[in-house]
DNA sequence: TGTACATCAGTGAACGCGCGTTCACTGATGTAC
DNA sequence: TGTACATCAGTGAACGCGCGTTCACTGATGTAC
């Protein structure tokens, strides 16, 4: 158990863990250029230079390789909103800041890397069956969002304005799991307008991605920054 | 110029129309079995006992065919959301009703036709570029939702909660696009908002439908009735 | 340090499949006189 | 009402293409003694 025990050490696991990285680029690339259905793991081998039937030796099958794609897209959406709220300092707008910061770092990433944006939140990929493995990175952005409205609620800085109905009660279980996964000691109302904002920092990214806003909205990223603010206030973001 | 003038007359028209609908029919058989890419003429035709050559007399190539099933689809979901705000008598909750009617309308429709929702709402068609023709039918919903709004606001029945910061100056031109279309006589901030909500809308039905929700929330109904009605207030609508 | 063996990476041919689209054709339906 | 011609629907074979996956193989890398 040294400090570089999950480090490649041997020459063939440094070139595996290499090749595994460039099979995925040639992938993301496909992905890009044609959409999930198009990645073909014979165009890939192309790109690449080798038999497609050397991949078989990195991906078992296309939909390991599809799944690997997405658990990287999770991991890069969280990571990017990670870092978008560790750079904001405490103050009186800590939290409205925050939340203003991961939702342009999400969009960022987004419109930086629409398709892969795509095989996560949108359409499910036909046939397709997303495995287990996927549940852990995919809450990694929600764990964000998660902190910076529990962080807000302890410390009493949540203004909620009053407008919303109280949840359903068939809520109060759902509220119960993200209270002990994403939003500890928040009460279920807070989590329910959280959500709705959550899913709605989504819809408008994916509204915007997808099209929707074609001939409609002109200035996107001020729009988008409006409608979040907006939505922030409603989950009672003080700022 | 008669009432039947759109009518097909001849026995080759009527077949013509027929087999054109079971063509559509077949194809949105096939979306819903293997999603958009999945669609091959070769197994409309397999399905319909003719040759594959046959269809091109109906359609001009696999792309015209989608556009089609695009047009159908937004078509049908904006016939649902007049539908239900058809229903809704004037009382003084009407306009919160109306949107709650419409909301619930559109998440059937979608739930009812998982996958000709994607088409339209969910991650594009790779190398499909949607023609000129989509553009009207695709308004048909948000032009019943625009009515609720701005009948709601002629009445001087709005009432936003004052939450939100005045929409970005670049939203202007935006906004009088939208005013002009389906938002008449309803002021800047107004539609900024309303825009916001609309988008809220199908953010929420897409997460749903799209498995974001999977071991997140249970009763997604009693959820989705919360969120909108949450939204409905963001944008001012009484009730 | 050297040798013998085991493990692994990568090859190239093959299997079986389905696709969109074209084309010359046959036969049925519609129309003008 | 009947005939001659034009229009259209549908056929079936073909073109050329790409795909995922398997398999027996060669040669390189790693390891135990």
């Amino acid at each position: 158990m040294t400090a570089t025990q999950n480090a490649p050490r041997t020459a063939r696991e440094r070139a595996r863990a290499e090749l595994t990285r460039e099979i995925k680029e040639g992938a993301r690339r496909q992905l890009a250029a044609t959409g999930a259905d198009g990645i073909s793991l014979r165009a890939v081998a192309r790109e690449l230079g080798m038999a497609s039937s050397a991949l078989y030796r990195y991906f078992p099958s296309r939909d390991d390789l599809l799944t690997a794609l997405i658990i990287d897209a999770y991991d890069a959406i969280g990571e990017a909103a990670e870092q978008a709220i560790a750079e904001e300092k405490p103050d009186e707008s800590w939290a409205r800041d925050r939340w203003v910061a991961a939702c342009h770092a999400i969009r960022g990433w987004a419109l930086a890397h629409p398709h892969e944006y795509a095989l996560v939140y949108g359409s499910p990929v036909p046939g397709y069956q997303a495995p287990q493995q996927t549940i852990g990175p995919a809450a990694r952005g929600a764990a964000v969002f998660g902190k910076i409205v529990s962080e807000a609620f302890r410390a009493g800085a949540l203004q909620p304005p009053g407008i919303c109905p109280p949840p359903p009660e068939s809520f109060t279980a759902d509220a119960a799991g993200l209270r002990e996964s994403v939003l500890p000691g928040v009460p279920d109302d807070v989590i329910a307008v959280a959500l709705a904002t959550w899913t709605a920092l989504f819809g408008m990214i994916s509204f915007e991605l997808f099209g929707q806003f074609e001939n409609v909205v002109t200035d996107r990223a001020a729009f988008f920054a409006h409608a979040m603010a907006c939505q922030g206030r409603l989950a009672g973001l003080p700022g």
